[in-house]
DNA sequence: CATAAGTTTCAATTATTATTGAAACTTTGT
DNA sequence: ACAAAGTTTCAATAATAATTGAAACTTATG
């Protein structure tokens, strides 16, 4: 296979990963750039590979930097500014965990607590408090397993599994 | 607070929990509701309830059975068709690791393995390779534990977290 | 087999989200 | 202070996704 169409086709297979990810389609696209590019590059330089306008890679530059995907890297001596993703796949997957965990679980268990202060005795009540209990362990267990991933220094995965198998 | 306002607000952001989830508002809102509801619930209490009409509530509920997250109940002497959800958190945890596995794990490790087939020996071909056989990795062990998780009989949080803890 | 009760499909519409492009803004060098 | 190089913003537009509603279809029953 060419560099060129695998090249293509892995940007086009991270960016619709991305789309169910909460990550849109041009910003997964970015990185995925990034993270195969061996230099850092200009936002003129990912406007031409993705053939996309400034504005939109200006703000989803931004939107990568904001999850702490992307970073910006100025080269002595130059105005522009070049752009770099780490490469560490672990690092990467802590830092999606960390923003994921931000904008979708907490506010889930906010309001799981808060509808734990309905009143009434009927069936109905009942069964909802039940149900709203048991969603609000499991997440908070999400929650804190997501944390210990999210802190470990070295690689989470493998120690669990060498220890769920012994 | 009463019990019509808790409700709302479960279903709600139960939704928007959907969206970012590959579960569409709808889909995410009608399961709400028949995860605290006590009764099995046809087409027409979802359209009532949620205030929706009736092709987008049969073809969310088609989705949800598709997902696996919804069955089908008949009553005796009756035609209308009634639904119900599971009420274990933990098999719908499972239920949609499954599906999105399937639906985004296995095709971006497809494409993953498909590119490494790339030819050349330049930096950029080197650095290409490197970075998507790390994500290959990466994303086999991820599959690895998936599994472990779906085909998980018991709590397998519980028993982890005893684990590394100790 | 004709009708009623219910379900499914899908073209048209509506709502949502992403993208463009040009103007406004900021920073640096002379 | 001005011009040049670069970045950011945002209203308008385009693309995508969800929703409606009515017609087509299916199934059970007298």
């Amino acid at each position: 296979m060419k560099y060129q169409e695998a090249k293509d086709k892995f940007i086009l297979a991270w960016g619709s990963l991305g789309s169910s990810w909460g990550i849109s389609r041009t910003m997964a696209q970015i990185h995925a750039l990034l993270l195969i590019s061996t230099t850092p590059l200009s936002t003129e330089d990912i406007m031409e590979e993705l053939q996309i306008s400034r504005g939109n890679a200006n703000q989803n530059i931004r939107a990568l930097m904001d999850w702490g995907l992307v970073e910006k890297q100025l080269k002595t001596g130059e105005r522009k500014e070049y752009f770099v993703a780490g490469k560490d796949v672990w690092e990467l997957a802590k830092q999606v965990a960390k923003e994921r965990k931000k904008r979708e679980l907490e506010p889930i268990l906010k309001v799981l607590n808060q509808v734990q202060g309905v009143n009434g005795n009927t069936k109905e009540v009942k069964e909802f408090k039940e149900v709203t209990k048991n969603i609000s362990d499991f997440a908070e267990q999400a929650e804190s397993t997501l944390n210990l991933f999210i802190n470990s220094k070295q690689n989470w995965l493998y120690k669990i599994l060498s220890k769920i198998r012994s």
